[in-house]
DNA sequence: AATGAATGAGTTTTCATTCAT
DNA sequence: AATGAATGAAAACTCATTCAT
């Protein structure tokens, strides 16, 4: 992020090497973790020398912040659907479903499990993740105050903010679920999170 | 998992050292994480020759294994409070406050995280994991039933598991958000805990 | 050492970069070493592309020879003033101290022990240097034989040998103290060097 | 030197060991420098894998630090011999031709040429190489002291000094001497070497 | 039962050199 | 003439595992 960035001629491929190196060091970090993958994998999957990637990263911990970085900053994507709708609660409400399905997916719960067990003794990469999550929340934030706002439900700040931390732990824990219970019944779960959703977005 | 034990002539002392590299192996394991743990920084806190060690192990593998073994089945000693309660529903929900402070803290967490992200990669890990979870989930399903049916409260057995994910997923989850907000109001959590839970527990 | 020369379609030109590369190649040298320093660094330093380099030089190494070459010519502008004087002898016994002052210089001798100790184990190098010492000892030969023919004090050759090579043993020595002693009395070693010098040079 | 030595059981051999890859590593340094000299290079010649030295030395620099320490303690030995004598001036300079003939040798030269280049980049080797020429100069300075004292020849400290670094200075440049000029003559160096100490030794 | 010396394969990283453009 | 992207071989170092004692 900060760092002795070298100079490159063309930002452009630059940009690309670094995604291609990215892009596999996805697959490998997916495959063997972050310290089970290594330079020589990561080269293989990216289809150029080890030594090259250095021209691009300044060490393999570059490349997991840099990765961790970019794959937090796609999280936000889920609000984005809830964001444009006249009314968000309803909205939250109704995406339910959707939302356990995605949470259910293997690919979408190996790598943050990755990031959040290196994040424990990282530093660098729990700074990222914290800051990710400032981010999510703050756009979290924004919608539901909109959203109890249209309905006559206003709330202070420290009790919206508990209710969040709530809502979002189930949804991350249901990660942990689809790891713990590949047999989990999808139907049976959204009902019950539609239960326990129903407080925590319109009550008083 | 089990593999060629070493035919050990006093197998009580054994199994004590056996103890001994587990012990030592989760002070590592939680200071450095499983693959930054090495032989030596365990056999060192274990106060046992690296050698020594593999007389009670095939590898650095089979003592992650056993050590994911033996602390997911300490999991459930969480439930044992609620187990012997008149009004199982009643103690969960009166209990909300103390399991958030214990969710929280990092202590419980560190360790988790390093078995969930070694579990997402590593088939042996995942299916200790499993066969945990499984325990767990079928203690509490005989907790609930017999709660629901003091009360009156009968549900369907898919209907009820269900709602046990959604409550373990919202507990788990509480783990990641510790992780990702440092910072998090413990009071404003247990009210919205509350809130979501009622229903979980107590609706028809 | 001369080896396979690129046609340059503008040998002027060529003798420029070379040159460019040359004077570049000495900060990075005294910097950091013949080996410490990378074709990188040298390339930054000189303006030009690495790859660009090698249009000039066959490969580092020659750089290197081609430096060490350059350098030790350099060595014998000390002896130009002395050359000059109606009495070469008493002129050196006068300018000692300046000698002294100069020889103590870092900036002085760094780069000649990276030389020698280079020469100590590379034949090239070697050459390069004996050659250069060769010349430099033709040279302050003449001036000797000159002074002492002025104030009639005839000397055999071999003798005159000797004697040139402690005097120089003498001032190479210098270099060595400075790295060994930086706290040195450059009035006392002056004085003492006077003392030894006197007898060299005047003594029948 | 200080460092995190590991704990070894038997010291004895644990020195053994050490030792044992010094003496590989002085073969490989005068071979191919400090920086040619490879791990690989050295653990062969010491006939031990690279892995284990790593158990007697933190590091490749801690290797050359050892050996620059080993070898300098052992300039001191050349001191011995006057050390004892009655009349110590008069047994420098009747030791001056074993001198030169001594340090004309490429076995005594090579490896201390590379350990000045090294020292003039490297301050943990320039500080080794301070603190043994204090060494050397105190013994040397005491020497002195006696052998004027008993000649009646009493000297300002500064002036002493000044003579003691033109001495050394001389004995130290030899040594670059052999390596400029391989066919020296030792007899005629021997005898301007002569008419240079006279003066320094025995001069009021 | 217990040690720890020893190995060798594997790790990340550097760098002289080449070559398409 | 000139670039710098790209390579590949080698560097220092680590570590799980073995085995003589």
């Amino acid at each position: 992020m900060t760092s002795k960035e070298k100079n490159h001629p063309d930002p452009q491929r630059a940009l690309e090497r670094r995604q291609q190196v990215l892009d596999a060091a996805k697959i490998c970090f997916s495959r063997s973790g972050f310290h089970g993958a290594s330079m020589a994998e990561i080269s293989k999957a990216a289809g150029m020398s080890a030594g090259h990637i250095y021209n691009y990263f300044d060490s393999k911990d570059a490349i997991i912040a840099a990765f961790v970085q970019q794959n937090m900053e796609r999280v936000g994507l889920i609000l984005s659907d809830v964001e444009q709708h006249a009314d968000p609660l309803q909205a939250i409400y109704d995406s339910l479903e959707q939302s356990v399905l995605r949470q259910l997916d293997p690919v979408f719960w190996t790598l943050p499990l990755e990031v959040f067990a290196e994040a424990s003794r990282n530093p660098v990469i729990a700074a990222l993740v914290r800051a990710a999550d400032v981010v999510s929340h703050d756009r979290l934030r924004a919608i539901l105050l909109r959203g109890r706002a249209l309905r006559g439900l206003p709330l202070l700040a420290v009790e919206l903010d508990g209710r969040m931390e709530v809502m979002i732990a189930m949804f991350q824990g249901l990660h942990l679920r689809a790891l713990h219970n590949p047999s989990l019944d999808v139907a049976a779960v959204t009902a019950a999170l539609r239960l326990a959703f129903r407080p925590l977005l319109m009550d008083k």
